[in-house]
This record gives C-alpha cells, structure tokens and sequence, in this order.
DNA sequence: TGTACATCAGTGAACGCGCGTTCACTGATGTAC
DNA sequence: TGTACATCAGTGAACGCGCGTTCACTGATGTAC
C-alpha cells in the first residue's frame, strides 16, 4: 500500500536510531537486520527500500551515535556552572549512569574495536562524524588554538572510553565504581587543573 | 587413530593460541570455530574433544592473550634502562607496531567492549586473568604500595587501550601516528615524571 | 466532484551461507596376556 | 617377544538456526482526467 508523503524518511531515521542504539547496546556483529526492524514494528524485507545494504546502515548508524553523544556533552557542558563545563563533562562521562547505559552512551567505548576492523572507507566516514563531535566539544577542552584543543580531545575522549569499556568488564559494581572515581579524579586533576 | 601420548595437550594449546590471535584480529564473533580449527590444520568436528562449548574457549583465548601480552610488557620493562621500565612499556604500548599487530597486541584494545557484553560468569574468570596480567606489572608502575601500583594500572592501560583502538579506527596512518605521538607524550609526562 | 490508474513502503516467503554442535566412524598406538 | 583388543583424537557429514539479501505481491494514497 501506499503510505503517508513524509512516513519514508520517518521510517529511515527510526532504523538508523534503533540500530545505533542496539549495535551500542548488543554489538554490531550481534544484532541483526531483523532484530532492527521488528523492534521499530517492521518486517526484515522492507529494510532495503531504505538501505543498498547493511554496510550503508552501520556508517549512519555510528554517525548517529556521535551526534546524539554530542548533543548529550553539549548540554552537559551548558548546565554546569561557569568555568566548570569540561569538569562536569568529564564526571558525567565516567559516571556509573552512563556505564550502565551503553546503549545511548558514547559509540568509541562500545564499538571502536569494531570500527577499528573496517575498511578505510567506512573509517574514513566514521571518521567525520567523530570530527564534527569533536568541534561541539571543542570550545570546553583546554587549549591557547583550535589544534591544541582538538589535541586534548583526542587523548581525552579516547583514554576515558578505553577506562570506561574496561569498567563495563568488571565483574561487580564496586570495582566498576572504584575505578570511575579513580578515573574521574586523575582527568579532572589532568585537563581541568593541570599543574593544580 | 590413537595419537602419540602428549599431542592432546598440545592440540589443545594450539586451539588456545590460535583463537587468542583470531579473537584479537577479527573480533570474538566473526573468529567460528571452524576457522580456528582450520587455521591449525585440523577439522572442526575435532574441537569439542578439547572444549565443551565455543563458550569456554573465549576465557581461554582472552587469559592466553593476558599472558602472552604480560611476557611482552615485562620483557619491555626489563630492557629498558635502569630506571626507564614504565617510560619502555609507554612507548612500545603505544608504537605504530602495537598498532598494527592487534593479533599478537594487548586484549582490551581489540576485544574490552566485546568482554563487556559477556555474562557475569564470563566476566569474573576474564578478570582474574586481568589481576594475574596486572600483578606482573605492579613492580613498573608508580605508587608507594601495590595498592596504589594498582590502582597506577587501572588507569593507565585502560587509558592507553583507549588511544590504542581508537587510533586504530583513523583512516590514515599519519593521523594514527600523531595521536599515538601525543599520548606517549602525555602519559610519560603524566606517569613517568609527575609533575616534572 | 468522481473515477480510473500508477505508485511504492512494507510483507512474507525463499535463497544460499556459515555458524555451533552432534555423532558414527577411523585406525595407529598403548595395554593385557 | 608376539598377538588380540581397547582406546580415543580427529574426520566429515549432518542438524537446526539466524544471517543478509531478493522478490513477487499488497493495497491505501496521490495524480490525471
């Protein structure tokens, strides 16, 4: 049947959400085409009037993740009190809230390895979504220039996944929280008070 | 056929070894046991003489990686000039060959996130093979007593697998090589010689 | 305004494929006598 | 020392299953007249 004028591209974006929150949540390799479809209500075969294949889903899927994790960093960063945007930023990422989320939270800690195994061309376009969340966050990373800040983004946003996928690891919550504060202590202290 | 006296064991060795280096390549899920198997020269029919479950493999690959990944690390340490161990490990942890041999190089780099989904059962035994991987380090890592060594290391390499994958997810290898060049940089300076 | 027709998002069955697991079988070696 | 037999690591075919992808079909809506 036909159906509503803009339910197609209303569709598409509910794909690319579920899929960007399930390959967070369970796992690229894991969750399938289907388990996409039938958890927005749609049957597998319709998956291609929107998609040439699933390689084209995983790029926007991950695309999404950044922006949605940037949306998050965003607003933390505009609650916090003033001169306090990268401290709260920082505490909010290594928190337990978003250890125990995966599914909305930050795509590097739960899929980087997996990208990491990609073609080029795929990370070449993963590649821009991780620029562009980047340059939201810029203006609350310490830095004199643009390429200094973007530098401390790229050793802090990596080393606080790498910490908090490894906290997903521990077998029980009080080392997950052990290590989070040790964390949260050590970059605060590092990016937020150098030499402080 | 009845098989010479020890060639069970080292079958079972190989099978270990082998799934250790494929996990870490190609990821958990994409490594069958038929392609492990085959790998080695055997059939997989074959496989469930020396493991119950695909299950039961996984935590003997990834303790098989801790430990080879720990004679790596301490043969590093021992290297180094006196006094130059932890700056050592830093710099091979974080060297362009590490980058590009994730089939011999460090366990959560290429496998964290995919640890991460296991069940708690899993979870605990990956971990202990974690404390043991740890515990040879302790004497290179900073702190007054194994307690605070400890707690040097669950930050430190969780910090630097974060750099390691994610410099592994860039597109090209400049890109790769500065973010390494930054994060030994940070990290020498952060660990090695604190506040100096 | 009313009618005939084209459109095309979504359905559901089918495809080949590789997965983890099972199992009857093989046959060189170790053991019992 | 020689022979008969038990052992069991490894083979290879088969299993059910879920995957990504294809495709003939459906039928409410938009469009042409």
């Amino acid at each position: 049947m036909r159906y509503p004028a803009d339910q197609k591209a209303e569709t598409r974006e509910k794909i690319i959400a579920e899929a960007s929150r399930l390959f967070r949540d369970r796992g690229a390799e894991a969750s399938g085409i289907g388990s996409v479809m039938k958890e927005i209500g749609l049957t597998k075969g319709g998956f291609y009037r929107h998609f040439d294949s699933r390689d084209h889903l995983y790029v926007e899927a991950i695309a999404k993740a950044f922006h949605d994790m940037g949306d998050n960093m965003v607003a933390v960063a505009k609650g916090a009190p003033k001169g306090h945007a990268l401290q709260a930023i920082i505490e909010r990422y290594l928190s337990m809230e978003h250890l125990q989320s995966a599914r909305t939270g930050c795509v590097l800690a739960a899929l980087a390895s997996d990208i990491a195994r990609q073609p080029a061309a795929v990370r070449r376009q993963v590649n821009r979504s991780r620029e562009a969340y980047r340059d939201r966050l810029l203006p609350y990373l310490p830095g004199a220039t643009d390429e200094e800040k973007a530098i401390s983004f790229s050793l802090l946003f990596p080393s606080m996944a790498g910490v908090l996928m490894t906290a997903r690891t521990l077998p029980d919550r009080q080392s997950q929280e052990r290590m989070l504060a040790h964390a949260r202590e050590f970059f605060v202290r590092s990016y937020v008070r150098p030499g402080g």
